[in-house]
DNA sequence: AGAATAGTGTCTATCAGACACTATGTC
DNA sequence: GACATAGTGTCTGATAGACACTATTCT
């Protein structure tokens, strides 16, 4: 069959179905640590075995509605969550059912509340970054992409304010970076930083009811500013192993 | 229908099917100006519309090599092509035969060859990227954010060693960022910046074979490096007005 | 000769990061 | 009192960008 005939005589609908999910990548920090919400799968295939929420995007529904819709049904959360696309993954064999195209969502939020199973879970739980159990299907793959992200996004948006409350200290926004980005920061020179992007933050005036639970005087407490891009960027330490 | 009823009977079969599809950007330098590839459609919808290369994944077939298989359909390219995935599309109505979702690519290649149009497109061509004709579908804001993604990546990635040939000049790498990013730079302070980004390029001891054509001594040839990150990042010139 | 280009020298304002220090709070 | 934290001062090395300049090659 010549390139042109291939072509004039496709029809997707003469070939098996395709479907579509949706999986997101759904961020919190607790105690410091980032965290991932994660479900225990209660059919097959990988029946027992944690993944990614997600699931298949319905009729008349948008891949971002879906992304939303699969959050809020484990966490009920859908105020002040961001959500955002990632990447898509089509291998051929990634689900032993059928051919499946999943679209990889990443969502953070403040101190969710802990996860509901849906039915099509037997439990839902958020997981340390450094303590995951094996994953189901690529998930491992689709979690390491958006943990990338993530990381990138904090340098050059104002994305960690999605992280904490309305209202927020510059040591909490601190702690957002040292969790995503795994090392410590100089909180002196972090904190000027902060004040000297444009847009990032903008102060309220108030400042905590009380110093540290270990000391420390009243911060000043601010809230997001209006900025969508961070200039100068808050760069990472140097990375000399990614480079190449 | 409760959502455990909703969720535990859902069947992505029992529903209209979706179809996944590949569109391509793929960019190349014409002339100093960034060209984009373009088909008219030969096919309703959007008959005799220009659309950006795509069409549907086959069976056994992965993302990425059904975006290179389009590419190739129309450039007849397979070699020295950068090829990678942008976002995925699914609103319910961006086109009008059936639910489609489509996973966008992004393409850089140097010097190709005319493009041949495939039997699904009535002719192909390069466009120039300030004298594009209205588009099919959602093509437009597909290539809107494309075109972001590709000055985002020149900016610490070694990409604009994929629109030159094996060997270049730093002038021809400059002329690659000039037009992408469709700002001037300064030659003096660009040169110094390329040859101190480690692994961006490497010398290969070897100069062009004789001056500019209007001029000039005979420019020192580079090949790409390995670096696959740049640090310190060239960063585009101030964009106030993108930043809130 | 005149013009354009390749490549280098140099200066300045800015910035990241190191270090130090004060003030304020908790235990 | 001991200690941790918020926030600021200051210094240094690196860098981006402006400007200048030389050498080379084309028309």
């Amino acid at each position: 069959m010549s390139k042109s005939e291939y072509l004039a005589g496709y029809d997707p609908r003469a070939y098996p179905a395709v479907a579509v999910t949706v999986d997101v990548v759904a961020l919190t920090i607790i105690g410091g640590v980032l965290h991932v919400l994660l479900v225990e799968r209660g059919e097959p295939p990988y029946a027992g075995r944690w993944a990614l929420p997600g699931g298949f995007i319905r009729p008349g529904e948008d891949l971002d509605q879906a992304a939303l819709r699969e959050l809020s049904e484990e966490t009920g959360m859908t105020d002040r969550v961001h959500i955002e696309q990632l990447a898509s993954y089509g291998a051929p064999d990634r689900d032993p059912r059928m051919r499946i195209v999943s679209v990889s969502y990443l969502a953070f939020a403040p101190d969710l509340p802990d996860p509901q199973a849906g039915s099509d879970a037997a439990d839902a739980a958020w997981y340390g970054i450094d303590n995951l159990p094996k994953l189901a299907f690529d998930h491992e793959r689709i979690l390491g992409h958006a943990l990338e992200r993530a990381r990138a996004k904090l340098e050059y948006t104002p994305l960690a304010t999605a992280f904490v409350g309305e209202t927020f200290t510059i040591s909490e926004l601190r702690r957002v970076y040292e969790s995503v980005w795994g090392v410590p920061l100089h909180a002196g020179n972090f904190h000027r930083k902060i004040l000297s992007v444009p847009g990032f933050v903008e102060s309220t005036g108030e400042t905590t009811e009380s110093g540290g639970a270990r000391g420390g005087p009243r911060a000043k407490l601010y809230r997001a500013g209006d900025a969508r891009l961070l200039h100068p960027a808050l760069l990472r330490p140097e990375r000399e192993e990614e480079i190449r």
